[in-house]
DNA sequence: TTTATTTATCGTAATATTGCAATAAATAGA
DNA sequence: TCTATTTATTGCAATATTACGATAAATAAA
């Protein structure tokens, strides 16, 4: 198949995996932590600090800008992305949270 | 393609997204969440209590297993799975310091 | 207007993922 | 030993992902 059956799990188990999916390829770690440094870049920028070609640099952005995680602003011809701060907060609390859980009960794993 | 290029990154962003992509999926965020709530459960548990396939079930916890995130002890005929606390750990400092980044510059995005 | 620059989109190939039926493997109990 | 129970593995089909060349689209500059 390769379709996930979403419908069975909860929201916030969807929300937190879709998350976690965004973030599961090291160009878009990548992407992220550059605009962490450089506080904004244009896919140029990315294209040339990562080297992959820019079509696909192109799509890494799609996915990440569709999570919200980051936005883009049309500067002359080129594109100015950055981070959402909003959603970057939301998708730490989010991510922090389940990293934190803790064993509802004590003793030991089997 | 379908190959992640991952020679061209660093081990941290690699690491990084390698956990990301072991968390993306609803399924295995529910198995952690389990093992969490239980302490431990068994293979048959998880099948019941998420409702996908026993083979399914199976191979996400063969993708777990494979990444650390948890262990598994045969005990009779069925296998004891638990959280590696250990390795919870690690991933949880990895993916937290990632969350946790801050902008090198100040000023608003473009 | 023409050309250069920059990014997005399309199309395609290779590979990966998801899911499950069928079945194997391994052990407990009768 | 035979049977039941439980999990892993195999094989397969459907879909998704990754990557990039070619090209379109949009604007700036000459």
């Amino acid at each position: 198949m390769g379709l996930t059956k979403s419908e069975i799990f909860t929201e916030q188990q969807n929300a937190i995996a879709n998350i976690a999916k965004a973030l599961g390829h090291p160009a878009r770690i990548a992407i992220l932590q550059h605009l962490f440094k450089m506080n904004s870049c244009i896919c140029g920028d990315l294209v040339d600090e990562i080297g992959l070609a820019q079509p696909t640099i192109s799509q890494h952005l799609k996915e990440l800008k569709t999570l919200g995680i980051i936005k883009g602003n049309i500067e002359g011809t080129s594109v100015c992305y950055c981070i959402d701060q909003e959603q970057w907060q939301h998708i730490q609390v989010l991510l922090t949270e389940f990293l934190s859980q803790k064993h509802a009960k004590n003793g030991e794993c089997c």
